[in-house]
DNA sequence: GTGAAAGCGCTAACAG
DNA sequence: CTGTTAGCGCTTTCAC
């Protein structure tokens, strides 16, 4: 009773089979050199026998976990909130398990995390490869990361890290939709709620807003222009503090955000869209059943996932340098907020 | 050179500290048998070459991967939406990495995938446990893993499956906790809107609906109980559907659900909570920022996941043989929305 | 306390 | 096309 009931190895399979251990190595991994009817006799003993390959063992002997990672920094105090995770983390699982991939989840709450993070998943060569979602522009893992040449792509871009791969929305264009289609609307004193300005969404939406304003040779007037945090609570203090410059129009950041203007909005006995219409950006499924319905730029979160591990797999797969970016388009929803 | 700049290995660490492998691996497990001055000798070398330990070599050797699956079947629809996973995640994340272990995401979109999902996770040997989230009451994968003698631990319970380790919140306690405060309120036509209740979530609110209906010694009407499916429009429709039997207060199942609700009840000109008080379940971030606020059974989703881990890992480390299960309590927050 | 020896189960050249 | 030969880097007895 040498055996403990373990699983067969391939050396079993293959003193079954009457052939090598190689041959069963070919079979199982589909290579090609193996006769049809030495394939189909291995085939026939491995399905009899239950074998399936020791994932370890292989990673051993070829280097590769078949792991992908992903890590969301909790900065981001939004995660429980916005719907933006559940559907990036879709794609992201749809496209790796199709590729044959593994995710690995990490959520780091702490920055000290990301040492222990570094050192034991990436250190002990645990993944092939890793994503990077809402990073900050100085989180310190990303030059670290390009030191080690170590294959990563990020969600949101980068820009002062020119050799950093990554996918993002077209957020100027989106949000630059928004505005003009308020200005066309006739609105004239558009105001905006934005994002955290540390953040490259939060600028690059307030950016959009700000070219289509040009654009329409409006002025841009600061008192127009509000901050928040993606959050509900933030977007109604923000709409508080926007009343007093009495807009027609808002755009805001987010939809969560937007929700929070709508309620700021109401309370002031203000109606949307006919006093003031509103404007979101992602397309939650809160934007479809908000009173009124919420107009909002749309962006394809999930196909960011697949997008990021297209590109991921490029950089680990076909070793080709890099970096690679990917813009995927907004569209704009329109339901009944902006008053079209 | 022959060493392709690959990191430094153990037995290059024994070499350059002047001892054997096996002290190294001691001293880098922390394992006892070691004089002090070596110990110390081993680290310095460690620390100067910059070892880390191989993950792959160390499963292959130890047949422990520290690493926990989470498998989150899609059918759950509102995973989308629901501000629940990424809650359950976090817990989940945070007590997994505070143990040493890394958690494997799979998001099951299809029923075939579980299929493939249990061959390529579990057969190759590469999870030491799972947890399971939101799983069917018949969902095939639990007998299966029951079968093969695998650690598991449902977020949610199974009552047909008497050796199925699980965490559940306590969903009847809780739920029979608003319809009371309800009827304290002096409310006399409750109505509830459930989940689906081919879930035992859904089951269970209902039976705390109708536990306390009882306990006050109210008739149970079927025409004051609606189904939704955890979700917004769900709750929108179902309280429409209630609309009918005149009830003057709702508790739904969910605070998605609630706010579909709401938006019902505001449609129809009913004011909350002075024609129709309304409670919700879960305490979603929503719930404090609707309007009025929403009162609402409180879970607590985080430790949930914690409490996952710590089961799985007694399981998977002490070999106990289980089936351990807990039952968190919920509690009452009271906002405006009941009318007290 | 410490080291030697024997694997863990698989892939990857390289012959033939 | 197929088999042989070497490892991959670590843990784990078992002597000493």
């Amino acid at each position: 009773m040498t055996n403990h009931n373990r699983p067969p190895t391939l050396e079993q399979i293959a003193r079954a089979a009457g052939v090598s251990r190689s041959t069963v190595s070919r079979v199982v991994n589909n290579e090609p050199y193996v006769r049809t009817e030495v394939r189909e006799r291995v085939w026939e003993v491995v399905d009899e026998m239950g074998y399936h390959p020791n994932a370890a063992a292989r990673s051993l002997a070829s280097r590769r976990s078949q792991i992908l990672g992903i890590v969301i920094p909790r900065a981001v105090n939004n995660v429980f909130v916005d719907p933006f995770f559940p559907a990036l983390l879709q794609g992201l699982s749809d496209a790796a398990s199709e590729r044959g991939y593994h995710l690995m989840l990490s959520m780091l709450s702490h920055p000290s995390e990301e040492e222990a993070f570094y050192r034991r998943a990436l250190r002990s060569q645990m993944l092939d490869g890793l994503i990077i979602s809402s990073a900050a522009l100085d989180d310190p893992l990303i030059p670290r990361l390009l030191k080690g040449g170590f294959p990563f792509v990020t969600i949101g871009r980068h820009p002062n890290q020119p050799a950093a791969s990554y996918v993002d929305v077209d957020n100027m264009q989106g949000a630059r939709m928004a505005v003009e289609h308020l200005v066309n609307q006739g609105r004239r004193r558009i105001a905006t709620i934005t994002g955290p300005l540390e953040t490259m969404v939060g600028v690059d939406r307030l950016e959009g807003y700000k070219a289509a304003l040009r654009a329409a040779g409006a002025p841009i007037e600061n008192e127009l222009i509000a901050r928040g945090e993606f959050t509900e609570p933030s977007g109604y203090a923000a709409m508080q503090r926007l009343l007093r410059a009495k807009p027609d129009a808002v755009f805001a950041g987010s939809d969560l955000m937007a929700m929070g203007a709508l309620r700021a909005l109401r309370q002031a006995r203000l109606r949307t869209p006919e006093d003031v219409a509103l404007i979101g950006f992602e397309d939650a499924q809160i934007a479809a059943s908000a009173e009124p319905p919420l107009t909002t730029v749309r962006q394809p979160v999930y196909r960011l996932g697949t997008t990021a591990i297209d590109l991921l797999l490029r950089l680990v797969e076909d070793e080709e340098r890099g970096p690679f970016r990917a813009i995927l388009p907004t569209s704009l929803v329109i339901r009944a907020s902006c008053g079209a």
